[in-house]
RNA sequence: GCCCGCGUGGCGGAACGGUAGACGCAGCGGACUUAAAAUCCGUUGUUCGGUAGGACGUGUGGGUUCGAAUCCCUCCGCGGGCACCA
């Protein structure tokens, strides 16, 4: 007997959900074929940090990816989708100090709970292939890749500056430094030489910057971004002779200017400063200034040019002019040759410069607007004042002056980039240990891949601050593998950035056992990466680190692959609402409550709340949603449903606790239309083959059901390709809202109706999988719907016979026919004209134009 | 400063150059209920009008077009990235 539709009761998800989460990971439902044969499919989402909760902003990464992946799958491919930890880095013995855990432990601890509430989301991942980047395995199998790029000549150790965070006592990276200070310390970053190994991504600098043009699948925003960030100039590099008889070497990329150059600048860091230094005490005095200065952070903002004199002129190799050099601030030794000479009339910095300190400025490039004589002049024009050169447009005038430069053996063509090697030394126990000794008789010497994996020892000591590695009693004290004799271990651990460049590559290696974590057949059958997911805060480094991982382990013969991501889709964050005292205290959600008056104000002091944005969720702001409590609450397919609903998943998300309560509404909806469905006798058994879909003799309004049926199918097909989960949702809820209106005859139209929701269940199932593979169960279909393949849609149902026409009159809309498609254009046209409010705005004026645009549109033009 | 991206109802957002506002959230009205919740039905850009039907409307100003949210130019605003890169 069908129960009656309101009668039903709320859609009991909790165990509908476990269910279907504890059948899929029995049945490896989600496991990669190793099938070679299928077309493949790999899709990833870039693997967390384990820090010990899901939040809803990784939720939304992995149902994107999820949805993707299930959708992929259901249209015929051999899917890999898989995850991993991130798991090396330093929270973890941030929190060793704080709690007394061992970071080992704590890590573990973090990916059992996250773990669980991936798969509480009810994410198909291929479980078998999860790992953590600080399992031996792959932090030993790390170490052999160390050594076979070291021996390549792509990993090089260099004393250099480097970013010292004196709280953490550690390196930082230049993207962990914010602001001048450590990004988790927050305390004034000093500048230190050190030791460090580097990774020599500046050796694949033009193929990583080329190939950028061939990532077709990559948001151009990227693109942008790290075209920027390995910064290419063209230009040339000027050797000067100084009036010490040395050799100054500058590098511009406007060398056009040269008979403006009224100057010279180096950076305090240059040799020939540091020289100087030693003699002349002004210089000195200079560098020492420069160096506190370059720690204070409004010293940067004012960006104000310093320098000093150096008592050092340089002739100008064309003009009897000698050019005084100077030491300036402005001057960067970390790009170029650290040093420039100055054309004050044509450079911004080098006009701020001479005004200073009162240096000529002469005019070479005039403006083609005569009116024009203000300066710097930045922008291209004619040369003047520049002897052979005068006339000549800017372009034309590098080349000649390049040419002239290499012919008297002063100059040559030269490219730099910003791009600079990767510093990868860390001072910190959680790492992947570096399989190096420093032997006193033989110097540097590698480990021999026998004496891998160098593995972290487990009793260390935190309470002192610092590397516990260096401290460790005898973990560092070996032997050398070449001599025999006593060696010390390098203490320093890996950049967690290096873990992050291949773990993709780990994934495809479908063995659990085999040494080889890079095995070539696995990596040709899978790679490359077909969508990768994952935050633009990646933008650069990991995607550009990733990018020359790829090319440095092919050139090692460790892989063979060009480019590890054919396609990226960067989604945008989860924000939330926030509320702060008056003194600027952050303040949870719970904590505050709506007055009568309708403001916020705390719940145990009433003082008053200033709501404020929606921002970027993060801990520090207090409105971090945790995905544990909305899962609770409304169970996985809610906050599925809901974080793609509505907002294009490459946009910030709003997030609403009313949203919520509606994607809850709407699975519930679902729940009673299969339920009421199912006791009407709706189901498999009513099923004979999709070929029932065309259900050809049936009554009007189902007729029009199926059309709405099929229009739903493209529309869902197509928006997903185009990763519009918004609309994917939208058509959906259209597509139910339609059968809805004619649940009533679901008697008489049996067959009709189980067909379409079987293939509806399949269009839900990528975004709310758990209460489909109930439905599915509950009517009987066969297996899984997650095994189901994807419906199709006929293109003669989608044509439209008869059609709503608009009618314009000058482009104004002024009524509408109903009409056949394919009416007679005259007849179309004399229906039009006789709608009255068509005539009324024509109103005796004489049609000059008529406009039939067949299906689309009528507009009289009067 | 430079380089991107974006401006559509109260809100999130739809819309191959062709009926702007699909779908949803919030709101309003109604049915059911002793009542509430849930549910179902209707309604909702602004404005004039009793209705019919008008006027206005996609940040601003212009242009192209029979027709522009959509294409081109100007300006304004917001967001992001880079930032002494020679």
């Amino acid at each position: 007997m069908p129960v009656k539709l309101s009668e039903i009761g709320v859609y009991a998800f909790a165990d509908v959900e476990a269910k279907w989460q504890a059948k899929w990971l029995k049945e490896e439902t989600f496991r990669a074929k190793c099938d070679r044969k299928l077309p493949k499919y790999y899709i990833l989402e870039m693997f967390p940090y384990p820090s010990g909760k899901i939040h809803v902003g990784h939720a939304r990464n992995y149902t994107v990816g999820d949805i993707v992946a299930r959708y992929h799958r259901a249209v015929g491919f051999n899917v890999l989708h898989p995850i991993g930890w991130d798991a090396f880095g330093l929270p973890a013995e941030n929190a060793a100090l704080k709690r007394g855990v061992h970071p080992k432990e704590w890590t573990y601890y973090n990916i059992r709970v996250m773990r669980r509430q991936m798969q509480e989301l009810g994410l198909s991942y291929d479980w078998r292939r999860e790992f953590a980047t600080c399992d031996e395995r792959y932090y030993g199998f790390q170490q052999k890749i160390f050594l076979a790029l070291y021996k390549k000549g792509l990993i090089y150790r260099k004393r250099s500056e480097v970013n010292w965070d004196p709280v953490d006592n550690c390196v930082l990276a230049n993207e962990q430094v914010i602001g001048g200070c450590g990004w988790r310390s927050g305390a004034p970053v000093e500048k230190r030489m050190l030791s460090q190994w580097f990774l020599k991504i500046t050796a694949f600098v033009e193929e990583l910057l080329n190939e950028i043009d061939n990532l077709t699948g990559w948001p151009e925003k990227v693109k942008v971004m790290q075209r920027n960030w390995i910064g290419r100039s063209e230009g040339c590099s000027i050797t000067f002779k100084t009036s010490k008889g040395e050799d100054l070497v500058v590098f511009s990329t406007r060398p056009d200017t040269i008979f403006g150059a009224t100057f010279l600048a180096i950076s305090p860091d240059h040799s020939m400063a540091r020289k100087l230094a030693e003699t002349d005490s002004k210089v000195a005095n200079f560098i020492k200034e420069f160096k506190k200065g370059s720690v204070a952070q409004e010293f940067l903002d004012r960006q104000e040019k310093t320098g000093v004199y150096t008592g050092v002129t340089v002739d100008h190799p064309f003009l009897d002019r000698k050019l005084p050099v100077y030491v300036a601030n402005f001057v960067l030794m970390n790009y170029g040759t650290g040093a420039i000479f100055a054309t004050p009339a044509h450079d911004q910095r080098d006009y701020d410069f001479a005004k200073k300190y009162d240096l000529p400025i002469e005019r070479v490039v005039a403006s083609p607007n005569e009116n024009n004589d203000e300066l710097p002049y930045l922008d291209d024009g004619i040369l003047v004042n520049s002897d052979f050169l005068n006339g000549l447009t800017v372009d034309k005038a590098k080349k000649a002056i390049i040419q002239k430069l290499c012919d008297i053996g002063a100059g040559k063509r030269e490219t730099f980039f910003k791009l600079l090697d990767w510093g990868i030394s860390r001072q910190r126990y959680w790492g992947c240990p570096i399989p190096i000794v420093h032997c006193s008789k033989c110097g540097i010497v590698l480990l021999n891949n026998e004496d891998l994996p160098v593995l972290l020892p487990g009793d260390v000591a935190f309470e002192q601050p610092g590397n516990p590695l260096d401290r460790h009693p005898i973990w560092k004290h070996t032997k050398c593998p070449q001599c025999g004799g006593g060696a010390v271990r390098e203490t320093d651990t890996l950049d967690t950035f290096f873990d992050s460049s291949w773990y993709f590559l780990r994934f495809c290696v479908d063995d659990a056992n085999s040494s080889d974590l890079l095995n070539k057949d696995d990596l040709a059958s899978w790679m490359s990466v077909d969508q990768y997911v994952g935050g633009v805060e990646h933008a650069i480094l990991h995607l550009l680190y990733a990018r020359f991982f790829s090319k440095a382990l092919t050139e090692c013969g460790l892989a063979n692959i060009r480019e590890p991501f054919a396609n990226l889709f960067t989604q945008g964050m989860v924000c939330s609402v926030t509320y702060r005292k008056e003194n600027g205290d952050w303040l949870f959600p719970e904590e505050v409550r709506r007055t009568i008056s309708g403001g916020y104000e705390v719940i145990k002091t009433g003082e008053n709340v200033i709501v404020g944005n929606l921002e970027k969720m993060s801990k520090s702001k207090k409105n971090v949603v945790d995905s544990d409590d909305i899962v609770k609450k409304y169970g996985a397919d809610t906050l599925r449903l809901f974080i793609v609903s509505d907002t294009p998943p490459d946009r910030d998300f709003p997030w609403s606790d009313d949203g919520v309560e509606g994607c809850w509404r709407f699975l519930n909806r679902l729940w009673r239309l299969f339920v009421y469905a199912h006791s009407c006798g709706v189901g498999a058994k009513r099923c004979y083959g999709i070929e029932n879909l065309a259900f050809e003799n049936c009554e009007k309004h189902i007729h029009q059901l199926r059309k709405d049926f099929h229009r739903t199918v493209k529309n869902v097909t197509d928006a997903l390709e185009e990763k519009a989960m918004n609309r994917v949702v939208a058509y959906l809820r259209d597509c139910v809202n339609s059968i809805y209106q004619l649940v009533d005859d679901i008697d008489t139209h049996i067959d009709a109706f189980s067909i379409i929701i079987r293939e509806l269940l399949k269009l839900l199932a990528p975004i709310v999988p758990h209460i489909c593979e109930e439905a599915w169960d509950m009517l009987g279909f066969e297996g899984l719907v997650s095994n189901a393949s994807w419906p199709s849609y006929e293109a003669k149902y989608l044509e439209i016979s008869m059609i709503n026409l608009p009618i314009q009159v000058n482009g104004k809309l002024r009524g509408t026919i109903d009409v056949a498609v394919n009416m007679d254009e005259e007849m179309i046209f004399a229906r039009a004209l006789a709608v009255p409010t068509v005539q009324n705005s024509i109103s005796g004026k004489s049609v000059k134009n008529k406009i039939f645009i067949r299906g689309k549109i009528i507009n009289f033009v009067v």
